[in-house]
DNA sequence: AAAAGTAAGTAAAAACATTCACAAATCCAA
DNA sequence: TTGGATTTGTGAATGTTTTTACTTACTTTT
């Protein structure tokens, strides 16, 4: 394991699960064959960009043609490790938490949430769309084999159950809390804010007005 | 308004909201006083990014002292325009819909949400934190004054809600749904795909080993 | 089989963003 | 009041990402 590549640029690395889906609904779609332009047009990045990112893992086109549809699939789903599973821990059930267990990856997706935690003893127990909630105090030993979680806890625990998750051997986190969370070098962490999200909207549409321009 | 600069990078501006919701927490502890270098410990960015980013404002701090924070919180408040509001529309009253509602922004924040619509029946008319849910149908007449609209609809509705969304004058988007969706170059999109988002995290986790990085 | 068209792959340029490193200004302790 | 400590603001260096522009190779049509 451990693809040798550590070349690739982390912004095309961010982009890649959106083109292995694009590729994916293309093949259920039954096209065979697929150009970097109708993917710019379809995923909203632009052409050059596309065979850009593609070039990095080589020459996976063929010139005046483009590219396979099932052999790129092939190619990133190894790539992607879609092969392996990625088991989540889900860490608190309100709303967002709730979503999240409804929302059921694993379309084309190979992370599962596999097991959720509150703080809330009448939620413990419950099912929601399949997983079982335990009781937070449970966390520890319902990890085994879990190195991703989802934090989806008021702000005020967020910090607290970092600390329990990172001892309990976690090594990466979804943050959807405002918190900042602190944690050792070895732990990686992506914040999604949504406040944050929605405020730098109006703010980019306020003084940026565009007339022109790409996306995001 | 539209404060003459355009020439602030996006890279600071999507910083912006983070910085501002700081320096108010910093401000109802009591603080008065704040270093670039504290800053950073919080918000994990870097010190110099922090500096060179509030200097695009212009000379907000004191050398040798730091920043003064009611100064720099009044300042982004003029600059994010935090005294105007900003209404939104929620169109998908679903699981995530329903925990952005009750969610409630506007803690320290200039967004609301002032309206809701889903195309179920049984959902219309309840109120969900205090926001009564319309019928999709009703869209169009219930958009004035709005231009910022949260999309988290099944992803075979995205395109076409978003069509009438524009159509009623909504000029900025922000798409939960894994659809990429096409809109008029007048019209901003940022999209937040969660499935994209967990499968970025590990594929980050198993390929870019970090014993060092900084952050996401 | 030739000509016209298509589209990948990439080198080089440009644009964008972060970080270093330090002078200048101010603070603060004794 | 002096002198060491602090901390900003920024030029320059570095690093990253996107975009341009073009060659090459293949496909398709006639």
């Amino acid at each position: 394991m451990m693809i040798n590549q550590n070349k690739i640029p982390q912004a095309t690395a961010k982009r890649l699960p959106l083109y292995y889906r694009f590729l994916n609904n293309l093949h259920i779609q039954g096209k065979s064959r697929v150009s970097s332009k109708e993917l710019s047009e379809a995923m909203k990045v632009d052409s050059a960009t596309i065979r850009r990112d593609f070039s990095y893992f080589g020459a996976l086109g063929k010139k005046g043609y483009g590219y396979n549809v099932e052999y790129l699939l092939g190619f990133f789903r190894k790539t992607l490790d879609q092969d392996e599973n990625t088991p989540v821990a889900l860490i608190g059930v309100g709303n967002l938490g709730t979503a999240f267990l409804n929302y059921n990856f694993t379309k084309n997706n190979n992370t599962k949430i596999e097991v959720a935690f509150d703080a809330d003893k009448r939620k413990v127990g419950k099912t929601i769309g399949d997983i079982q909630v335990h009781h937070i105090d449970d966390l520890e030993g319902n990890l085994e084999n879990i190195s991703v979680a989802i934090l989806t806890v008021p702000v005020s625990e967020a910090q607290n159950i970092t600390d329990r998750l990172v001892k309990a051997g976690i090594s990466g986190i979804l943050n959807f809390t405002p918190a900042r969370i602190t944690v050792p070098e070895n732990v990686r962490v992506h914040h999604i804010d949504l406040a944050v999200e929605l405020q730098s909207l109006a703010y980019f549409m306020k003084h940026y007005p565009l007339e022109n321009e790409g996306e995001e």
